[in-house]
DNA sequence: GGATGTCTTGTAGTAATTTTACAAAATAAT
DNA sequence: ATTATTTTGTAAAATTACTACAAGACATCC
């Protein structure tokens, strides 16, 4: 609440400063957090009339935003919004360094935005409890997906949590059939289909683990006998050689994961990660 | 060309049609390249002055720019900015998982963003023709930069480049003192002065081998002693436990440098690209 | 229960900003 | 050198954002 003009987005600073709002300008806020996209086209009058008010009002409702004004909102909105129409170029022969370099780094951005729009919070946070009460979690993935599994088990093992990754589809099988209840794993696939993953996700169900799937399609084989299945959608277009934004998608998703269960215990996550930090700290000249 | 309307953000639009534009249309192209964020904030008025020129000129060139008017410029510049005020908010105590979700999702973007503002082209350029050109590639990285360089090689061996990745600092040592010159060395580490690494690099530079730095900090020790350091811009306040937008902008660099060498002999690569496509077929049920 | 005061909202007018019409320079062509 | 064409700017029109103020709603007090 104090920070309220600090806070970055407008659409947040009106959701959480609606209350405080008159009616009629609570009409307006409706309206804004309908329509933000909408909003951004409409002059003053317009918006006034849409949202059922007087020009004013809508000034006022600026104002208490901390707004400068009503251009000041459209601006802010359009900050927030994703951005533009992104008409998801690829990556094409002939195409220099530079221009590579845009759209690639665009699509990434993208990318995390429709990560943004598309997560589900609730399963967000049943994975999250999941992990925070692990007795032990267990990160598989091979291929590129190997990669995430070990940049996940390097976050995870530093909350104190027994973890371990394994890129290897032998040792993931036979490290599941040990898993037991209370145990989770975290099971990395841009298809949600690879036969080996689904083999040792099977193995660690039967053994009684929880199963946390991150996956590039809501609909694969592995959402499906997932306990809870985080699908990260991405269109990956700039180039079908290797996923590259879903990949930058399921580490951010991870990285949430991993702050919002450090979060869950703060005083003592924060002792134990600076205790990992001093570890490191005379492996720097 | 063709597709220059469709072009998602409006100082791109601009780059690649600065040349079609008029002596004075043209003074104003170049102010709102050097002043994006300036913009935002002046009236049409001020911008034609502040550009040495007058009103309608901004305004034909908005339309040159498959714009409706100078209003639309303004709120093109501000979806493509680096998102809002960006007080950096870091995750606090008590976030809720939706908050903590927005606000990493949202670090994560504006790293990318940075990361496209602050590279290097003629660098990246560089790094791109010395991997073109590698005999053998091996990358390095230790820690959480660890799993970056897997992702790398995972990548480029991919290329039919014989890569090979090492996260243990005993044998990157080794492997680095048999390279010789042809040989490219790809280290990866977010502070840039891990010792294990620099000590390898140092003896990969000594027996011959070209060396791309892949950092978070441009003046780092591993940046010196670099033949090509890309530094990767950010913030990095979320959360300071782990360097989690770095992560992502440095996959994102390693990325594109793929696809730039993929590009350079795109019939062959594409060839390739498939084959190894092909192989994975029967992993998948 | 009506009068008074405060708080909320909208009308109507004012100011600012964007946009257009048109004419003056500047450039190119004959 | 004159005329046509393009380019640019001046000045006025139109749109849009904003403000002053008053009417209406609501509560409070006598």
């Amino acid at each position: 609440m104090e920070n309220y003009y600090k806070m970055s987005d407008v659409l947040s600073v009106i959701r959480s400063g609606i209350e405080d709002l008159r009616s009629s300008e609570r009409k307006v806020a409706e309206y804004v957090l309908k329509n933000p996209e909408t909003v951004i086209t409409l002059s003053i009058t317009d918006l006034a009339e849409e949202a059922g008010t007087s020009e004013p009002t809508v000034i006022r409702f600026c104002r208490k935003l901390g707004l400068k004004g009503f251009m000041d909102l459209k601006l802010g909105l359009a900050r927030d919004l994703p951005s533009s129409q992104y008409i998801h170029e690829s990556v094409s022969e002939g195409d220099t360094l530079p221009r590579i370099f845009n759209k690639m780094l665009k699509a990434a951005k993208e990318a995390i935005n429709d990560t943004m729009n598309g997560m589900d919070m609730e399963l967000l946070e049943k994975a999250s409890q999941l992990l925070a009460s692990a007795r032990r979690i267990e990160f598989y993935g091979v291929g590129g997906s190997g990669a995430v599994a070990r940049d996940a088990q390097h976050k995870f093992f530093r909350l104190g949590i027994p973890c371990l990754v394994y890129d290897d589809p032998h040792m993931q099988a036979m490290s599941a059939a040990l898993l037991g209840p209370g145990d989770v794993v975290v099971a990395v696939s841009h298809t949600g289909s690879t036969k080996d993953i689904l083999d040792s996700v099977r193995i660690a169900r039967e053994a009684g683990a929880a199963i946390i799937g991150i996956t590039g399609h809501g609909k694969s084989p592995l959402a499906r006998i997932c306990d809870v299945a985080l699908a990260v959608h991405s269109k990956e277009a700039a180039l079908r050689l290797a996923p590259m934004t879903s990949r930058l998608a399921q580490l951010a998703v991870i990285d949430v994961l991993f702050v919002s269960v450090a979060m869950r215990n703060y005083a003592e996550t924060k002792e134990r990660l600076n205790m990992v930090k001093r570890s490191l700290v005379d492996k720097r000249p």
